[in-house]
This record gives structure tokens, sequence and C-alpha cells, in this order.
RNA sequence: GCCCGGAUGGUGGAACUGGUAGACACGCAGGACUUAAAAUCCUGUUCCCGUUGAGGGAGUGCGGGUUCGAUUCCCGCUCCGGGUACCA
């Protein structure tokens, strides 16, 4: 029979779900391996053919290790939180919930078109309330707990209570915001509220002011990402920074673990070294400037105390505490309307851009405790209120940015480094030595450094101290559709968890903000009123769901607990991670703080989550332009086939892209509209309706095709269903895998798809003949079993390397070999489609059956290993270099020495030719790789 | 701006620890089969000069360096992608 890939994989698909193929037990002698990939966040787009690349590697990489006789977990969910679903339903009307269920169904219809071998009975959705419960659950953990630097873990808050009570809390070893030192006495005498508002100092989870972008004209908060110079995204209104008593994560008590555990994972360097930039450790000190007229001193941290004489004046962020009270009554105006200037710039803004310089002067000085002098305060929005204290000192000569700034306004420069012993030091480069630096002077800067942290600690100015640039996380959103937080304030605002979970979210029609810009929730009015108490009205952000959600697939349908000690403990940690590098700092950073916090708390038994990552590369989609003529002609618009371009010298042209459903021969270089398709382009684009085509002589327009992202705007988005219908399941797997290397991006292109199409026809037919099955008993050659396992070991290799597309191509070079040789035995083919099963699991299924085997290749395949008794080689040929470039080739036996191989070299008689004479300075011998002779 | 990547034929890509650059495919060209087309199969295909099946030169984004030898290591750029803390 000829191969039928529609039949095959849809009888198979059928099978392993009656025979529940891919059921994951938690039970079991053989060893575990954890597969996980990172889940999806279903949007209302669907799929397209970049989702499955890593989902793809991930389940050859699962299969792989199932056959070598490991019991897999291979699971996957949703991401079902999250703000497209509400803005569609801010939109529509359509409720979140609806909307997600919906885009769900239509994801798993989706999935199970690509073979995968998930186990769907552990699927998980982080927007169901069973799930959800174990969310807020873990979220009241880290409120009931404080980071203990004595122990170094989460210790749960009643200890810190017994503490205070017994002798306040000047003894205490903790990260925390409090600022005080109180007795026991001082503790019992606190109200309540204040006895709270101390907690949240000490607490894990807890509440401050932050700053969020506020768009008053949406009525809602965005995402930096949400604004562009300014103004929001969308409309194009202002967009304030607007302070918000909010949730926050300590993760910063972790930063040092988090710092640490790289250390015992496998991610790639570049990830790791993304990790710790992240962090950001450094080692300075921090330091208090006087303010003369003010009972509060600046507070800054420095990773240079050396050059203090050089700091000749301050800056602090335009939202520092401490503006509004030190400025002068003659500043006022300036310092207001700066803030008002900073205030309208995002962050990321503000950061990029460091060719515009502004500041505005508070009229106040500080005191430079080492040269005692007054240096003036200025605000400046390159200081930002997130980072550090907020405040700097400057240093113009030993700081770009300070300079830049001292240099704009006119400020005093001194130079504290002298670093003219060092030719093409930059300004801030830690070499040189001390001058105009007092007790300093004379002294190499690492010197200083330590120099000047033991002086400050002496006059008890500040203290040595390192210094993270991670932040604490943000945990608030002022959203409807994410996690409740089981929170609850009562008449006097102190906080108080709930005790009965899930805290589920209230129906709502209508999920704006309020018109007071409260969040969503607060129109759920009797909801947010709970026995005279009032709940909280934010949400958890998107990653709160993510961040335990691998540990719920290991015992999903727990009600008693997020998932048992017992399954812990048998699946331990994931072993294999596959996502995208877009997550290299957020999520993974915050799912392995939150395991950490778990570790602590002994829920888990690993320190790590992630055993090893591998991060997928974009795929990235063709883009078709229509050339379009700026200046419409007879008020008609007009456009020209790209090789008719030519006739229309000197006019200037729009792209303007095409939806690829129109295109004839869409991805190749020549592809083009023709009468039906420019029909369909003007009942797409009515405002093209009286549109001209300029055609070429074949009646086509020709576009410019170009390479860009998967997009709805570009109208480029390709269905994996579209190509599985057309070349089956298998093929397409096969093709994203053979696109190219998996961590790279590179563009989708169906075209190619064919050279894999013919592949699979060709590995039927080392079976079949006519339709005949024509595979024998016979004994294998030598040379066929040298093709088998030089195959072997290849594939062995490049699967445990995730050289996907290097294997494929191994595949087929052995394919064609055993053609060429006419080989359809069952020695070597059995064997190859073991080998080939993890790629394509149809039609080895298939084969595998034929062959009279029973059951699942997938359960009951062995993974081969390779004899090296037939790599062996008995000669090897190597190419003759003079000075590098090969002038001749030698065979000699597989085992001669590097002697008889130079021996060899010189004897041939081309090579004494280009050596003419001239004496040979060395002879270099590389084994089994070329012969260089030097001369 | 800052942090992390990437760049190799017409195209996607291959190349082990520094050792014959271009595996495997796509596309293209020529041929076979066919009334024809499609499909399939065979041959060729980095570029330039040259050609009898010779031979020669250049070449891995750009400019330098180390080395007998560099796609690979080092220094300086250009362009592209990801992240930049409320997109997921």
């Amino acid at each position: 029979m000829d191969y039928e890939s529609g039949e095959i994989e849809a009888k198979w698909k059928q099978y392993w779900v009656e025979n529940e193929v891919y059921k994951t037990s938690n039970d079991t002698s053989k060893p575990k391996y954890y597969v996980l990939d990172m889940f999806p966040y279903p949007s209302g787009a669907g799929l397209h053919v970049g989702h499955p690349l890593g989902y793809i590697a991930s389940d050859i990489f699962a299969r792989y290790k199932r056959l070598q006789g490991y019991n897999v977990l291979h699971p996957m969910g949703y991401d079902a939180f999250g703000l497209p679903a509400e803005q569609y339903a801010i939109q529509t009307g359509v409720h979140p919930a609806v909307s997600t269920s919906e885009n769900i169904r239509f994801y798993r219809k989706q999935l199970d078109n690509l073979g995968f071998s998930f186990d769907w009975s552990r699927s998980v959705n982080t927007s169901d309330p069973s799930y959800y419960k174990w969310t807020q659950h873990i979220f009241l953990k880290i409120f009931g707990h404080y980071y203990n630097n004595e122990t170094n873990k989460a210790t749960p808050i009643e200890t810190l209570v017994a503490t205070f009570e017994q002798e306040g809390n000047a003894n205490v070893q903790a990260t925390s915001s409090q600022e005080t030192t109180f007795s026991a006495e001082e503790w019992s005498g606190y109200s309540p509220k204040e006895q709270d508002d101390i907690l949240m100092n000490y607490r894990l989870a807890y509440r401050k002011v932050g700053f969020v972008n506020w768009c008053e004209e949406l009525g809602t908060v965005l995402a930096n990402d949400e604004v562009k110079d300014g103004v929001s995204e969308r409309g194009g209104y202002p967009v304030v920074k607007k302070p918000m008593r909010q949730w926050a994560l300590r993760i910063t008590a972790y930063a040092e673990r988090l710092l640490d555990g790289l250390e015992q994972v496998d991610f790639s360097e570049a990830l790791k070294t993304q990790q710790r930039n992240w962090i950001g450790r450094s080692e300075g000190a921090q330091l208090f400037f006087d303010v003369p007229n003010s009972t509060h001193k600046i507070e800054v941290f420095t990773t240079r105390p050396d050059t203090i004489f050089g700091a000749t004046f301050m800056v602090l962020a335009p939202e520092h505490d401490l503006v509004a009270e030190i400025t002068t009554e003659a500043q006022k105006e300036a310092i207001t309307a700066y803030q008002a200037y900073a205030n309208s710039r995002s962050e990321r803004d503000r950061m990029a851009d460091v060719k515009t310089i502004t500041g505005a002067f508070t009229g106040a000085y500080a005191v430079n405790p080492f040269t005692g002098k007054e240096v003036p305060v200025w605000i400046a929005d390159y200081v930002l209120i997130s980072y550090g204290t907020g405040a700097i000192m400057a240093v113009p000569s030993g700081d770009e940015r300070d300079a830049r700034f001292a240099e704009h306004f006119d400020l005093d420069i001194v130079q504290v480094v002298d670093q003219s012993a060092h030719e093409g030091a930059a300004i801030g480069d830690k070499v040189g030595v001390m001058v105009n630096s007092g007790f300093l002077d004379g002294l190499p800067v690492v010197e200083a450094i330590t120099k000047a942290i033991e002086e400050i600690n002496t006059k008890k100015i500040g203290e040595g101290k390192i210094n993270y640039r991670l932040r604490d996380a943000n945990f608030s959103r002022q959203r409807y559709w994410g996690e409740p937080f089981p929170i609850k304030y009562d008449a006097d605002g102190v906080s108080h968890a709930e005790t009965n979970l899930p805290l589920e979210l209230p129906t709502l029609d209508n999920f704006k903000p309020t018109k007071e810009g409260k969040a969503p929730l607060a129109r759920a009015e009797d909801w947010v009123k709970e026995g005279g108490m009032t709940r909280e009205i934010d949400t958890m952000p998107g990653f709160a769901g993510s961040s335990w959600y691998f540990l719920r697939y290991m015992d999903p349908t727990n009600d008693a607990e997020p998932f048992s000690a017992e399954a812990v403990n048998y699946w331990q940690e994931v072993d294999l991670y596959v996502g995208g590098a877009e997550h290299a700092v957020g999520h993974l950073m915050y799912s392995r703080f939150w395991h950490k916090f778990m570790f602590d708390l002994g829920m888990v038994p690993t320190r790590e989550p992630y055993k090893k990552l591998v991060n997928q590369g974009m795929l990235q989609g063709v883009i078709e332009f229509l050339y379009m003529l700026k200046e419409k002609q007879d008020g008609k618009s007009v456009f020209v086939s790209a090789d008719k371009l030519s006739e229309y010298e000197g006019q200037e042209f729009a792209q303007i892209p095409v939806h690829i459903d129109f295109m004839t021969d869409y991805g190749k270089p020549e592809s083009y509209l023709n009468e039906d398709g420019r029909a369909q382009f003007k009942a797409w684009r009515p405002d093209y309706n009286n549109a001209v085509f300029v055609t070429n002589a074949a009646g086509q327009v020709i576009t410019k095709s170009e390479v860009g992202k998967i997009s709805k705007r570009y109208f480029n988005v390709v269905n994996p269903d579209d190509v599985v219908s057309q070349y089956g399941t298998d093929c397409f797997r096969m093709y994203e895998m053979f696109l190219g290397p998996l961590e790279d991006s590179k563009p989708w292109d169906t075209k190619g798809i064919t050279g894999v199409s013919k592949f699979l026809r060709k590995f039927w037919n080392l079976f079949h003949n006519e339709g005949e099955w024509i595979v024998t008993d016979e004994k294998a050659t030598p040379e066929e079993l040298k093709t088998l396992h030089t195959a072997i070991k290849k594939v062995n290799q490049d699967v445990a390397n995730f050289s996907f597309n290097t294997c494929i191509a191994h595949f087929m070079v052995a394919t064609n070999e055993l053609k060429k040789a006419n080989c359809s035995k069952r020695e070597i083919l059995e064997v190859l489609i073991v080998l080939m099963a993890p790629f394509a699991p149809f039609i080895t299924e298939e084969l595998w059956s034929k062959l009279g085997n029973e059951g699942s290749v997938h359960v009951n395949g062995t993974y081969p290993a390779h004899e090296e008794a037939y790599l062996v080689q008995s000669t090897i040929t190597y190419p003759v270099c003079i000075k590098g470039k090969k002038r001749a080739t030698i065979t000699v036996g597989a085992d001669a020495t590097k002697e008889t191989i130079e021996k060899e070299a010189l004897a041939v008689e081309e090579v004494q030719k280009w050596i003419d004479g001239k004496p040979i300075r060395k002879v270099i011998v590389v084994p089994k790789r070329m012969v260089n002779i030097v001369i």
C-alpha cells in the first residue's frame, strides 16, 4: 500500500487515546524524567506555526527518554489569566472566563493535531478555581512568613511577633523595610493597625506605595510596553505616574540564593548572565548626607565610595520624598514643572534617553561628609525612584552621566582618579590612583574603595553594603482577570487572611476600573463587603499562577493540598524545561523564587525547580507587500507589479501588506497576485475598492517578500492545521525541526516542506515497492550495518544535544544509502524505526506494527545504542597542505603512526614539486584530519 | 541607553576541542518518463577567470590582530532579533 499519512495518523491517534498510551503513573520502578513546556496563554488568535516549535522539540525528547526506559512526565496546560481576555471583554462584553475556555478548546484541538505525547489527564488551567485555590494558598504562606537572615530561610511571622513581644526588634536579623527600632513595651503599646504596618515591613508578601503608569483617559493602568513617548499606545492619551498602595513580593530577600542557585543548573551561559545582571549584585557603601535645615538625611548607595571627594552635587529622583521638603521657595516653580515633565515620561524612555540632559535645582544643599563642603541638590530623571535609594551622590569625574550633567548645568568637576598611566581607560573604570582625595591620595582605586568603606564605618556616616539592582516584585494589578487576593481589611485597615479558599472572582458585567480609578473588583460591592470587612480589590499578576504550575502537574487533582509530598518526592524537579528566551528574567526568576520559598517550608525537596533549560528561537514569517504609488492617479490608488517598477523611476512607493491567502506561490520570490487574488484584495480592503493594478506581461502583480514577525497585522499567520492536512503531522513535525537549530530564530517558509515529505515517502518505500511489502529476513551486509550504526551514533548524539535538524539530515542520508543498496532487511529497518519514532510518531507506529510487533513502538520500543565494531575504518584519507593550502591527498591505514603519515605525505611527487627543494620548517600531522607542511 | 544573542551560496542551514567551508534540503538549470501537464527519477549548481573532464584566484556581515592554518579565538564597528520589571 502507498503511504497515506492521513489514514495512518487517524488510526494511531485513536489507538493512543483508547489504550491511554501516554498516561503517566506516579508509582513505578522506572527512573523518572520530567519534560516540561512553558504552557501557552490561550489567545484568541489560536496557534500559529511558531508555537509548536518548542512543543515538538520537547515531545521528541520525551519520547526519546521513554524509549530509553524512563517514566516520563510530559504534561501541558494553560496560563489562562491575562490582559488580552480582559481587553476583549471590555470591547465585546464577553466574560473572560467564557472567551478563555473557548480559546482553550480551540488550542486543544490544534495541539491534538500535532501528535504530542502529553498526558492530558494532568492538564491544569491557572484560571480554574480548583487551581487558583492553591495559588492563593501559597500566597498566604508567603504573606505569613518573613526572611530570617540568621537561618537564611523563610520563617513564620508568628515567630517574629513572639520576638517583638519579648524584646522588640533591635536584635532581629531580617530582610525588611523597617527603619526604626522599638522595644517590647513599645510593641505592646502599638495599635493593631500600627502593628500590622510594622509587620508589613517584614512579610515576604507586603503592601507598599509604588508607582504605576496611569492613563486617565483610558481609566486604567498601563504596562511600560503600552506607553510610547509619554502617551498611551492605544489612543495616544497622556500617561502619568501615580502612586498607589500595592502588594509586593520581597524577592530581594532571595537575591543571593537566586544568584548562587545558577551555579547548579544547566542553563545556557547567556541566560545565566542575563539573570545575574538582572539581580545586579554590587558591593559598595551606603552613605548619608546631611541636609542643613532638614531633619532628614539623603541616603545614597555608591559602588565607588573612593570617589567621594569628587562628589560635587547630588541628584534625587523627581519622585523622591525629600524633594518637597527641601525645595526652596525660589525654586518651587521650576521643581514642580520638572516633576510634571518627568512624570510624563515612562521609565523605559528615561533609561533609553541619554542624549537629552534635563534636571532642576532644588535650591537646597547637602554636606559632603568627607570634604565638609556644601553641594547643590538637584533632581533629574536619570535617577530612578525604583532603583537603589532613589538618590545618588554625583561624581562628574568618575561617572559618564554625572559628567554630562555637570557640563550641561555648569557644575563643579573635581578630578579624583588619575588614569594617565592607563591608556584607553574609560571614565568609571576601576584603574588609576586617587588624587585630590585627602587620606586616599596615592592609593590605587581598588584599595581606596576598601579604605573609604572603613572610614565610612568609623565615622558612622554609613556602612559597607551589598546592593542589588533586583527590586521587590510588584504583585498587584488593577485588573479583573487574575487571582483575587485572599485578604480582607477590618474597619481599622488591619489585614486579615481569608480562611475559606478558593476566594472566587465575583461575576461582573463591566470590567473597567471605576470612575474614581479603583480596580474593577470594586464594582462587585457585595463581594467586597464581607462580614464587616473590606476585601482587597487588586488581583495577582500573570506570573502568580505560572510560578508553580509545574508542581501541580505532579498531582493535579489533589483537593487537600497543592500537591502531595509523595508526588513531589517521586518527581522531584523538572529535568528539562523548554521555552522561549523572552521569559529569561521574568517568569524564570519569579518561579525560582517561589520554589526556594517552598523549599524553605519543606514543601519541595529541591532548591531549584528546573535542572536543564533549553530556549527555542522565534519563528519568523514571510510578509508580502504590494508596491503602491504614493500619489494617487485620477483619484485612484495604483499598485505596480515589482518587475514594472523601473517604468516609474523617480516616483515614490508605499508598501502595503497583503493577506497571504490571496497570493499565488506564497513565500516564493516571484509570488504574485493574479486576477482572482486582486479581486479578493479589493473586497478585503474596501478603501482600495477602485484601485488600479499595473500587471506584467503575464498578467501578474509581483509582490515584495520580506522576512518578519508572524503576526495578525502582517496577515501572514500560517495555521499548523492547514499544513498538517496537506502534508501530515509527521511531516510537519520533522519539517519544523529541520528548519534550523532549535535555539535560533528563523523564518517559516512552507515551500521547503516538500523535501521532508519526499523523505517520508522514501522511508516508506524502503518497506514497500509499488505498494507491496518487501521486507525480508536476510542478513545485513557489513556496509548496511555500517550505515545503520553510523546513523545510531549520530542520532543519539544529536538528540542528546537537541540538534534535531542535523539529526533529520542523518535520517535522510541513511535512507538514501539503504535505498541505493536496495536494502529492505528487517534487521536494519526495525532499528531505524525506533530511531525515528520520536520524530515521526505515526509512520513509525504503522511500520512497527506491520513488522508484526505488538502494541505501540512508543511503549515497547527500545532506543538502540551503536556498536563501535561496525564503524571501524580500515584506511583514512588525509589532505596534504603546504602552508595551509591543499595540494594533494594520501590514503594510509587507520592505525598509521604520525611518523608514517608524515613520511607518506613527503613522498608524494606532487608535494615534492610544491616544496621545490626549499627547507621544511615543520610538518604538522593532525590525527584523522590533515597534514600540513610548513616551508 | 543598558543587558543577552545572531549574521556562512539565490534560500533554510552544516562544519567535532582552531584542521579539506557549503552536509542535508529548498530553489534553479539540463535530462529521462509522458500526447501534454502534474508527479517521480537522474545529473549539475559558492562566486569570478579559464576550459578538452585541465587549471587558477577570491570567499563565512565590515575593519584589524593572533596562528603553519580562523566560520571558530582576541580587539574595534555595522545591521538584525530578544529582554528592559503591568504583553504573555
